[in-house]
RNA sequence: GGGGCUGUAGCUCAGUUGGUUAGAGUGCCGGUCUGUCACACCGGAGGUCGCGAGUUCGAGUCUCGUCAGCCCCGCCA
């Protein structure tokens, strides 16, 4: 362990292996920066203490070779020392050297220099084996170990029993896109690879494992963005006999001790916003909190404004509502375009601002607004008010796009360093082009006072699901589950399902749950955003030892890949035309 | 499925209005050098300008297509 070495060690003698970070040859004496997980130590070659044949192969070695020396660890001399070296203080002067690996020029450099650019991030998952010797990496993947070691301690001694469940299963009914593995033995018939565990822990429930968790992968075959891959983990759990209350407590004690490890000031009780106060107040199911910008009503303060298009919309009952950006008077027409083309992006036809100077406002919106108005929506000359008005489910939407957008601009200085939140009570059912959906996954249990409104007015009924969000995004979400057969079919049956098909898709479920099924909840969390975020990496795919492309290629094994004929055939597989993608 | 950005030496990049032999830094190879730590200095090699068409007397540069990477929308219960 190089990186270890202190003054303390000077006069040990001691054995090193590592790779060549870099090498310094001043001729007659040659230094070599030896690397290995821990860091650095300067190792030096000199005719006074290494053996001749020794000091002749060191001349030779190169970037990334794989040495191994034996030597004696000195204090260095006086004014030779490196303060930016956590071993600077010694070196080792190497008495004998051994060449385990001589290794070809490195594609892509492990150094990094202070003013060199990261290679490609093309290269450098093509070079995997390379980048990952890299310093961040490897602290990234160390930081990720200790938080699932911590998370597995914390889960056992909360009474939790990891149980592992399958990887071959079957393909799930709705949600995402499943990943399918043919079957060789019955042919024409697939498995799938787990979306998440979500039904098998379950049935664990009914199977009386009251507190279950895994740290589990799941696989979801849809198009990625910079913060979703194909495959990934989750810490997942499952408790019986237990409310929301308890999951939240576990997943707060949770997160400190996760917290506490990476370094990030965490505080309980974690603040709480429903769904309903978090779309009203910020327009988004995951806002911000480290910023204090809320969205405001201004309905009544711009009513009679004498500019048609939102007195008439008023009229047939929408809001009018906004937000208010103390010193966005400042912003240039460049900035606000930019503004708008977010706004725009989210849904709005087109962005209404108005920058309230002392003489009055200006803007396509200021020009409506007279002094009183003004007043009425509490602009003080330097701001900027920005409006959107119409139903809520498209000025939400927009407003909370605004609000990110315009805080980047404005560079608004946060309030709080970190921002810790749970909202609860989501919709259970969402409304895509005119059907009803999950909002989170069939199985969430329906608030107790809206259970009548399942068949009457499914679209207000609020479910028991929970999400936690961090500065922003989503860490992870949960429920307590319906455990009572019928009211499961009542669920199923308001998402369009007719009897049959329920008993198809869901039979082994609800056999399950006609078993005897506890009361039971639980939440996933993201264990890589979690690790993203903690260790402030830029891209989940820092976060992940071989991660895929937005494209969903392995570069580094080059998977997914053709296979011959014969696998096929094996297989009963037949590849249709045009196999040149 | 749609939109945007990028692709030039091993790596990071520059490359003017389309013009003659495509450059820099670093790395690599050779040499000098006993206190360097981005060692310094001298010399050298290294190019399918992602790939394929097209326009043109002439294309790294313009057009179309295509591949790859990244970002976004759709999608992700």
């Amino acid at each position: 362990m190089v990186g270890r070495l202190r003054a303390s060690h000077a006069g040990s003698e001691v054995t090193l292996a590592g790779w060549v970070h870099r090498r310094r040859d001043l001729g007659g004496l040659l230094f070599v920066d030896l690397r290995d997980r821990s860091g650095l130590v300067q190792v030096s070659f000199g005719p006074d203490w290494t053996e001749e044949a020794s000091l002749e192969d060191a001349r030779g070695l190169g970037q990334e070779d794989v040495i191994q020396i034996k030597g004696i660890v000195v204090p260095r001399p006086q004014g030779a020392q490196n303060p930016d070296l956590e071993t600077g203080e010694v070196e080792v002067h190497a008495t004998s050297l051994e060449l385990f690996s001589d290794a070809q020029t490195p594609a892509i450099p492990v150094y990094r220099g202070p003013e060199d650019e990261l290679p490609s991030e093309e290269l450098r998952l093509k070079h995997r084996v390379l980048d990952l010797r890299r310093r961040e990496l490897q602290d990234t993947l160390v930081l990720r170990h200790k938080l699932i070691l911590a998370t597995r301690n914390y889960l056992d001694e909360c009474g939790f029993v990891e149980v592992e469940t399958p990887i071959l299963t079957k393909a799930t009914p709705e949600g995402a896109r499943d990943y399918l593995v043919p079957s060789r033995v019955h042919h024409g018939e697939f498995y799938a690879l787990p979306q998440s565990p979500q039904i098998y822990k379950q049935i664990l429930m009914v199977s009386g494992f009251d507190r279950y968790f895994q740290i589990a992968r799941c696989f979801r075959d849809e198009d990625l963005r910079s913060d979703r891959q194909p495959e990934f983990t989750q810490i997942d759990l499952e408790a019986s006999f237990v409310e929301s209350e308890d999951i939240l407590s576990w997943i707060e004690g949770l997160m400190l001790r996760l917290a506490d490890l990476a370094g990030i000031d965490i505080s309980r009780p974690f603040p709480r916003l429903t769904w309903a106060e978090a779309m009203e107040r910020y327009g988004s199911d995951c806002p911000d909190l480290r910023y204090e910008l809320e969205i405001a009503d201004w309905t009544q303060a711009t009513s009679s404004l004498g500019f048609d298009m939102i007195d008439s919309a008023v009229e047939a009952g929408a809001r009018v509502r906004g937000l208010r950006l103390a010193g966005g008077a400042q912003l240039s027409r460049r900035q606000i375009a930019a503004i708008e083309s977010r706004a725009k992006e989210a849904g709005a036809p087109g962005l209404l601002w108005a920058k309230q100077t002392r003489d009055g406002a200006s803007g396509p919106l200021g020009k409506f607004l007279a002094p009183e108005h003004s007043l009425a929506m509490g602009l003080v000359p330097g701001d900027l008010a920005i409006v959107a008005f119409g139903p809520d489910s498209l000025t939400s939407p927009v407003l909370a796009a605004v609000r990110s957008e315009a805080i980047a601009t404005i560079e608004l200085s946060p309030e709080h360093k970190h921002s810790w939140l749970w909202v609860t009570d989501f919709p259970l059912f969402d409304v895509r082009d005119g059907e009803i959906t999950p909002s989170h996954h069939p199985f969430v249990m329906p608030h107790l006072d809206d259970i009548e409104l399942l068949e009457s007015d499914p679209v207000s009924v609020r479910g028991t699901a929970y999400d936690l969000v961090y500065n922003g995004s989503e860490l992870g979400s949960g429920s307590i589950r319906v455990y009572q057969p019928e009211l499961q079919r009542r669920v199923l049956r308001a998402l369009g399902m007719r009897d049959e098909e329920i008993e198809q898709k869901f039979g082994f479920l609800l056999k399950a749950l006609s078993a005897g099924a506890p009361p039971h909840g639980g939440i996933a969390l993201g264990m890589d955003r979690i690790v993203q975020r903690f260790s402030k990496s830029e891209s989940l795919r820092d976060v992940i030892a071989f991660p895929k492309t937005t494209a969903a290629r392995a570069l580094y094994e080059g998977a997914p890949a053709l296979v011959g004929n014969s696998e096929l055939s094996e297989l009963g597989l037949t590849i249709l035309e045009s196999s040149e993608g």
